[in-house]
DNA sequence: CAGTGAGCGAGCTTCCGCTTGACTT
């Protein structure tokens, strides 16, 4: 008993641990690293001291030294890294059973390095839970794979690069704390060229009838309805014979309003029989199990669910067993699974529901990686969903997984799809047309179509949302050629093309797998961040894009060209697997994309991102709406969005005003109608202007409203008189008075010995004095109306950096720098603290108590400081792309920013 | 995007993928 090996086993999920706790028994510990355990530090608070300074500590890669990573164990993950040592010092082995993808492969690999094990290691996979696949697991181990995890940190430092160089570009050129990322910067793209294609998409319109026929007693139904879809040989057009201009694209016959109209009239009259019936039996196959998109899209259009509400329940059912892993992209079934889903069909539907051989399904995702199944109910036998007792959200997901789950290896439902057209024939011929192209109509043909199910197969268990929109299909009568039908009723019907619609949550992640874009653990999180940079925002269930998404876009488009095509990911995920597979040095791949392939320098990331001079921040911004001739544009401002026309009037666009619905007429009337809220005052008694209170830009304010001459430019009409309400005052509540008041600023307080003139007056920093070109701040504002001629004489003759300054006396004295002899103080700033010896200033750190500050590390940060030098010089620029991808690897420090650590086979062989 | 005078210490914002944080007497 004492002398069984005890093992360590690291699985990357709490609740996977817990499961193959179960099946391991005693002798193996199994513990989770709970995703990743380190990474690349996030922001200046995680670079350790002794890489600040350094001009790659921003990125945490260093670019110069062939991209080596810098590591960092985040706040968070270091109870974890703690627990595992704990845990490790008892074992004899360690098992890293990670997933087996690419970032399971790069979490194992950090484990090691973190871990530094000094017993042996092996790497462990299984894709399923069950005893055999842990047994087959741990019997063959086999050793890390280190082109893998190159891969992986590839990806990685890629995204870096991308994501931190290209943000601070927007930073610059459109608004702060804007981001750029591989994923999210297409993700975005995609809402905004939709958008795009609906401003330009011109509707047409067309008509046609419906006519309800009555197939006589002994028919059931009796009634049906079908559509008028002929004229004479013609082909009546629909929707699909119109392209995105209006214009129409096939030789349909366009029925117009009037002709539709006296088409209803004249066949009032006319004979209808049945001219053809066509039945044609047809087959549907259940669909694959859910990965994580389909179960976010069913979710959505059966549920109602969001894409997080969605993986919210799903993990919730996943904790407490219900349902296996939720972020797969996987619709294989294990063995144990395909046996649980047919015997539960069987016993529910009986033998015919069940195929003779399991179906398989394949993947359609180009780049899944597989690691788990498909999400299916939990088990070697399924609970169903009555079994389950669940309540609420839960029940509903886990009915829709258990059901999907089971369709899958159920049999094909069987129908017939019958088509029935119906011709009539007018008891005169009908004229219809415009001048230049009459025609005369004799017969009109109309179509009606139904589907029944003759063997329902998998549809007993699961009817997807396109089934039960054919269930509502009107059933129609058994029908003969020729036989006579009479009209019951007959209406025209007016249509209009639409265009394309907007993304939803779904539809836009299953556009990204499509593209190769994002991975199941992100495809919510996707959603998030372009909300949350307000890139997109929902109305009803459509993703509609901002302005501010339109000018980033553009600039990325214009000037990053590259780095938003939608291949660029698939290219991307290409090379990795060449990188994976030994046959691309992660180097090269690196190399190409920050400093350009050979030759192609300009094309590099590096020097993208440096020379800004090109990029024009207004223009970026700018967009003309409708006929550019117009001169009004939208633009895209700090403090929103705006419309603009060729003299500078400007409104605000709501901020739920769809970009699409912004068009010339409406951009027009914007301008006309007066910006924003306002409450009028009164009548100033002095000159009968009327007096009006408003917020603007710097907050509330009162102003006069005079006639707008609107012959004169501009820039020549008056300007009003302004003033910004005191702090104690209300922009509901100021009076009539309070703003005559304010309106009667800057006050004269009188002239001084040498005639100059002393002025009292409200500004940008508060109230203040004025004479000539020197001012003082004064203490209140109420002062603006009380202080005398005395008082600003005196505050003028004091000099200007008393006040505020000489009274703010230092927090703390720390006594002489060693280095320097320069007395080290603490003072009180607008961004917080900051010591300073009277040349360099440092901000003291957030993490450390004011009073706790020692000289010494008061001193040693001034000595950072100044080794950083008075400004910081502006990076020199490579100027040769590497090309030699073998050379020596950084020393390998402690911090880890070397790679090549010793393989974890080192121990690998126990014996 | 209402207009208006100074002078002081900056430094941060951001990426994509893995995963679930937790307590206290």
């Amino acid at each position: 008993m004492a002398n069984a090996p005890r093992r360590l086993v690291i699985v990357e999920s709490p609740t996977k641990a817990t499961m193959l706790t179960r099946f391991l028994g005693s002798g193996y510990v199994v513990e989770s690293s709970r995703g990743h355990i380190r990474d690349l530090p996030t922001n200046a608070s995680e670079v350790p001291a002794k890489y600040k300074g350094l001009p790659w500590a921003r990125l945490g890669v260093d670019v110069e030294d062939d991209f080596a990573p810098l590591y960092v164990v985040s706040a968070d993950k270091k109870p974890v890294i703690r627990k595992l040592k704990e845990l490790l010092k008892d074992v004899d082995e360690l098992y890293l059973a990670t997933d087996e993808d690419r970032e399971g492969e790069a979490i194992a690999w950090h484990l090691l390095a973190e871990l530094k094990p000094k017993v042996p290691v092996k790497r462990m996979v299984f894709h399923e839970i069950t005893p055999e696949a842990i047994a087959a697991a741990v019997a063959n181990p086999r050793e890390l794979d280190i082109d893998l995890v190159d891969a992986q940190e590839t990806r990685r430092i890629l995204d870096r690069l991308y994501g931190y160089e290209v943000s601070p570009v927007l930073w610059k050129k459109v608004m702060p704390k804007l981001s750029a990322g591989r994923v999210q910067s297409v993700a975005t793209r995609l809402v905004v060229d939709r958008e795009r294609e609906r401003m330009a998409f011109t509707s047409a319109s067309y008509w046609d009838l419906l006519a309800t026929l009555d197939a006589g007693a002994a028919a059931t139904p009796r009634k049906f309805d079908a559509r008028l879809t002929g004229l004479n040989d013609w082909k009546v057009a629909r929707g699909a014979d119109f392209d995105s201009d209006g214009k129409l694209i096939s030789d349909a016959f366009v029925v117009d309003e009037k002709c539709a109209g006296d088409l209803a009239e004249a066949l009032k009259q006319a004979r209808f029989a049945v001219d053809s019936v066509e039945a044609k039996p047809f087959t549907r196959r259940p669909a694959a199990p859910f990965r994580t998109t389909t179960l976010q899209q069913e979710a959505g259009r059966k549920l109602g669910f969001t894409t997080d509400r969605t993986m919210r329940v799903a993990q919730e059912l996943y904790e407490s067993g219900y349902i296996t892993y939720m972020r797969t992209d996987s619709v294989s079934l294990s063995e144990q699974a395909i046996t649980a889903a047919r015997k539960q069909a069987r016993a529910l539907y009986g033998d015919d529901y069940v195929p003779a051989s399991p179906r398989v399904y394949a993947s359609k995702v180009k780049n899944a990686q597989e690691a788990h199944e498909a999400i299916r109910p939990a088990g070697d036998s399924f609970r169903t969903p009555a079994q389950a007792k669940l309540v609420g959200d839960q029940a509903r997901l886990y009915e829709l997984i258990w059901q999907r789950t089971v369709a899958s290896q159920m049999t094909d439902a069987r129908g017939q799809a019958v088509s029935v057209k119906i011709a009539a024939e007018l008891a005169q011929r009908l004229r219809a047309g415009a001048e230049m192209a009459t025609v005369d109509i004799h017969r009109a043909v109309f179509s009606a179509s139904g589907r029944t199910i003759t063997f329902p197969g998998f549809l007993k268990a699961y009817a997807d949302v396109a089934d039960d929109e054919q269930g509502e299909q009107a059933k129609l009568p058994q029908l003969a050629p020729d036989q006579h039908l009479d009209l019951s009723e007959i209406a025209t019907e007016s249509h209009q093309t639409k265009p394309p619609a907007r993304y939803t949550e779904p539809t836009l992640i299953a556009k990204l797998e499509e593209l190769e874009i994002g991975r199941p653990s992100t495809y919510a999180s996707i959603i998030r961040t372009i909300t949350a940079r307000d890139y997109v925002y929902k109305k009803g269930t459509a993703l509609v894009p901002t302005w501010l998404a339109f000018a980033v876009t553009r600039l990325l488009v214009e000037h990053f060209p590259r780095l938003v095509d939608y291949q660029f990911t698939a290219a991307l995920e290409d090379k990795l697997d060449e990188i994976a597979g030994g046959d691309a040095q992660r180097l090269q791949v690196l190399n190409d994309f920050f400093y350009g392939a050979p030759g192609h320098e300009r094309e590099g990331l590096h020097d993208m991102a440096t020379d800004l001079g090109d990029i024009d921040a207004r223009a970026v911004s700018t967009f003309p709406i409708g006929d550019p001739e117009a001169g009004i544009n939208v633009r895209v401002g700090r403090y929103g969005t705006y419309v603009e026309d060729a003299e500078a009037n400007r409104a605000n666009v709501p901020e739920d005003m769809a970009p699409d619905e912004l068009t010339l007429e409406v951009a027009k009337q914007l301008l006309a109608t007066p910006a924003g809220e306002e409450r009028e005052l009164g009548t100033d008694p002095a000159t009968g202007h009327p007096i009006v209170a408003r917020t603007g830009r710097y907050g509330p304010y009162v102003t006069e409203v005079l006639e707008d001459d609107e012959s004169l430019p501009k820039s020549k009409r008056p300007k009003p008189r302004t003033a910004s309400l005191f702090s104690s005052m209300q922009l509901d509540t100021v009076t009539l008075d309070d703003a005559l008041k304010l309106l009667s600023l800057p006050r004269l307080v009188g002239t001084d010995d040498e005639g100059v003139e002393i002025t009292a007056q409200n500004g940008r920093y508060g109230p203040y004095i004025k004479r000539g070109n020197d001012s003082r701040t004064l203490p209140s504002e109420e002062s603006l109306f009380t202080v005398t001629l005395e008082q600003a004489k005196e505050l003028l003759a004091a000099p200007r950096t008393r006040g505020r300054r000489a009274a703010a006396a230092p927090l703390a004295e720390l006594g002489d720098d060693p280095a320097t002899g320069k007395p080290l103080v603490i003072k009180d700033g607008r961004f917080g603290p900051y010591i300073t010896d009277g040349e360099y200033n440092v901000t003291v750190p957030k993490s450390q108590p004011i009073n706790e500050v020692s000289l010494e590390v008061a001193a040693d940060l001034i000595a950072a400081k100044r080794a950083k030098g008075p400004a910081p010089a502006k990076k020199a620029r490579r100027t040769s792309a590497k090309s030699s991808p073998s050379k020596a690897t950084k020393a390998s420090g402690s911090a880890s920013t070397s790679k090549k650590t010793p393989k974890p086979a080192s121990g690998a062989s126990s014996a």
